[in-house]
DNA sequence: CCGATGGATAGCCGAACGGATGATTCGGAT
DNA sequence: ATCCGAATCATCCGTTCGGCTATCCATCGG
């Protein structure tokens, strides 16, 4: 029945800013009968361009674009957008931080690139319906919340501990006195289960709650 | 001329632990008709068999296996077959000691995967010819040495201090005294331009120097 | 044969750190 | 109305760090 009507492809639309990665998705996706790419970007600037032109129903998108805006902020615009398309996170990175900003930014599911090609599809499927879609590492790293959670001060305090910073130092960089710096840490050291900077800044690092760009 | 002998076909073997990655790989590539795809792995172990079985020309290597033995181990164990293949790096990663460590293991050329299709093909017509490709990123930086290279002892120390160890710690652990272990300190400091241990920790893991992993 | 380099060692000292303990304020959840 | 976590501040104290200066020894390449 209804053989006029058959299958409405899903368009979808590629954000990477790796060829070889967009070749691979779209080599995979197109050999899907219901799913074709109707068009790619590398960038954020050129991402906006492209979704407001072709109003795709998915977009695949890295959340490491190279130098300027991240894949989460893109998200973000893409989602403000007349129209949003659905976003659909597809990226080697599986910490928490990144999962929460994308989650935040609109994304409606979260994907890692090592994942079988059948659950890409899957995937791109599920969100084309609306659905919200994770990775099994990604939903189990969401829901064990593998460490406790560090307030964003502590976070903040660490960022700048990774850069040699001294308690002092710290405190005037934070207006607050010493005292309230050593507190922190003696915190962020319970909660790191390590009892130096030096540690701290590598536990730190490891969990990506820091990244180690300067 | 010659119809009968027409262009032998490169060989190539795949190892990426992403299949996205080798999909599109493995699209652009065999789109050139001087290129072969001859087989993938996604893991050290099945990479030895494959070029054990198959002997490809070139063999195009992801530095990040995920767990277990990284790209670099990889190429030293394929370059030591007989009849060892070329082996292409080609990864996402661009720090001096990835690219040290993997042209130590024998590789022939190193490429990122930002790199334009065009120079990935050209890349691997060069490598099957027995020379040795550079990315201008990766050249460009092997010219200007970004940092100071740390002794082996160095770079021993700045591991532990990551664990958090104490000078005491440290002394103890490698049969020296603490008086030598500020020395080796002292030495880290300034070639990492740093003066503390937490920042220390922090460049080292940026540099790649020491690996974030406990 | 000799300088350069990497490694190991030493002492000194002021500054910084980490642990322990306790207190106040504020805002959100119950 | 109550309780709790987060953030702030304080004091004390023993330990550790980092900077400095200097020596000694092996190895390696010229």
């Amino acid at each position: 029945m209804t053989s006029d009507a058959p299958a409405p492809a899903i368009r979808v639309a590629l954000v990477d800013d790796h060829p070889v990665v967009r070749a691979g998705v779209r080599a995979l996706v197109e050999a899907q009968d219901d799913l074709i790419v109707v068009g790619e970007a590398s960038d954020a600037h050129s991402a906006e361009q492209l979704v407001a032109g072709l109003h795709p129903d998915v977009v695949l998108m890295d959340l490491n674009l190279g130098p300027g805006p991240g894949g989460a902020e893109v998200t973000a615009r893409l989602r403000a957008l007349p129209e949003p398309p659905y976003v659909l996170i597809l990226t080697t990175y599986d910490t928490e931080a990144d999962i929460m900003s994308a989650i935040d930014a609109g994304a409606s599911g979260y994907l890692l690139k090592d994942a079988p090609p059948e659950d890409l599809f899957r995937a791109i499927r599920g969100t084309a319906r609306g659905e919200t879609v994770l990775a099994p590492a990604v939903a189990a790293r969401l829901v064990r919340r593998s460490g406790p959670m560090l307030t964003e001060r502590e976070v903040e305090i660490l960022g700048l501990l990774a850069t040699g910073k001294s308690n002092r130092d710290l405190a005037k960089k934070l207006y607050v006195s010493e005292a309230t710096i050593k507190s922190h840490l003696a915190h962020i050291y319970s909660k790191l289960d390590v009892d130096t900077r030096a540690a701290a800044v590598a536990r730190a690092i490891e969990q990506r709650i820091i990244r180690p760009v300067s």
